[in-house]
DNA sequence: TAAAAAATCTACCACACAGTAAACAAAATT
DNA sequence: AATTTTGTTTACTGTGTGGTAGATTTTTTA
């Protein structure tokens, strides 16, 4: 065995380990949210003691940063597999319909609106900043082709499309619905959708 | 001055201070959020010490939830002084627009979607599920009101309708217009509450 | 004005939790 | 096998904060 591919195997077993404790987190987060989770927990929910997350992680920001970074990684291979020939309206449905369900499986809501300081928190990463204007500026440009295609209101700014869009991600109706309604995980995606592209009022005429 | 007006007189006065405790809480909670407000901040902003504080409510707790009870009874008044003669549509739209204007003038986002502990530490409160209740049940009325006038879609359940309008009140996408667009207030709600009843897609034909 | 009562504040406690130092164990290297 | 190196853990520190006891001031009553 040479010396690289045992490097290559420690980084893995590395990886693999950094991983786990991501899964974690994110669990947790999803479960407890930012306050409430502490690091014991997640030591105790990977089944490490609390110094060893930190050779991963330098503190607990770092990790809930890195975890919203796995998320965000995972949205822009979704858009990136999408085919090319969709059309706009097309995509949009389908990244959103995407990010609901990670949420319902029990991952992270996109957009963390639960508080100021994790947003602060969050700007202040620029890995993380980097990745969601490189997101913002692909689905700036779906948005504008949908117009220009007759799918989506030309009365509507594109900030308001858009932000309406991030912000269905994280709404918490998702969340009532899925507590206090009968609906399948199917069923509150559907309307969660049609909510929003359609809105409530029925059209008159 | 009789005994019975003195007492009254220190009622008001200790009703005076409370309101200042609550205005302050609510400026602090709205722009820290739960977590970050300290007592001492509360203490600090409304210029008590914080044993006092203790005197009118019984922890930190209590405090925040009288706040959000406060605002519940706000928009309860709001939605019963509304003409009878409204049409539903309307009744709903206005209490709406209330709750956004609020928000975007340093007030409390109706939901505590925030996070899991706020929205358990509220359930626990009897006032203040007591009023929730009741504010449901009226507006689940006027949302089956909506529908039999037409003005509402038949299609989506009463759930759905619901739950996405008290989303609304909350909507994270207020804040990003209001810090990244160029709007006033009154563009920001008009253009919320025409995404929530028509959607965003064009509708065809 | 003196005594009693109420309100308010200073100074503190207890606890939870992020983060770390140093002892300890395991692996790799010679 | 001996030695170094790497990784892990136990046990701790420091800080921030909710909450409180007791001193202190203010107000009320006589």
């Amino acid at each position: 065995m040479s010396i690289l591919s045992k490097l290559s195997f420690k980084d893995q077993a590395f990886k693999l380990r950094e991983d786990a404790i991501l899964d974690a987190a994110t669990r947790i987060l999803a479960s407890k949210g930012f306050d409430l989770m502490t690091m014991d927990d997640v030591a105790l929910e990977v089944g490490l003691s609390k110094p060893s997350l930190y050779k991963h992680f330098k503190s607990k920001d770092d990790l809930v940063a890195e975890a919203m970074i796995r998320l965000l990684d995972g949205a822009q291979t979704f858009l990136d597999a999408l085919p090319r020939e969709h059309a706009p309206t097309r995509k949009l449905v389908a990244l959103l319909e995407w990010a609901m369900r990670v949420r319902l499986d029990g991952g992270l809501p996109f957009l963390p609106s639960t508080s100021p300081q994790v947003r602060d928190m969050l700007t202040r990463n620029l890995r993380y900043v980097t990745r969601v204007l490189k997101l913002n500026g692909q689905l700036e440009k779906i948005v504008q082709a949908g117009k220009k295609a007759g799918e989506l209101r030309m009365d509507l700014p594109d900030d308001v499309i858009l932000f309406s869009y991030y912000a269905r991600t994280c709404d918490p109706a998702v969340d009532y619905l899925r507590l206090y309604s009968k609906m399948n995980n199917d069923e509150i995606i559907q309307h969660m959708l049609s909510v929003y592209l359609d809105g409530v009022a029925l059209p008159q005429g």
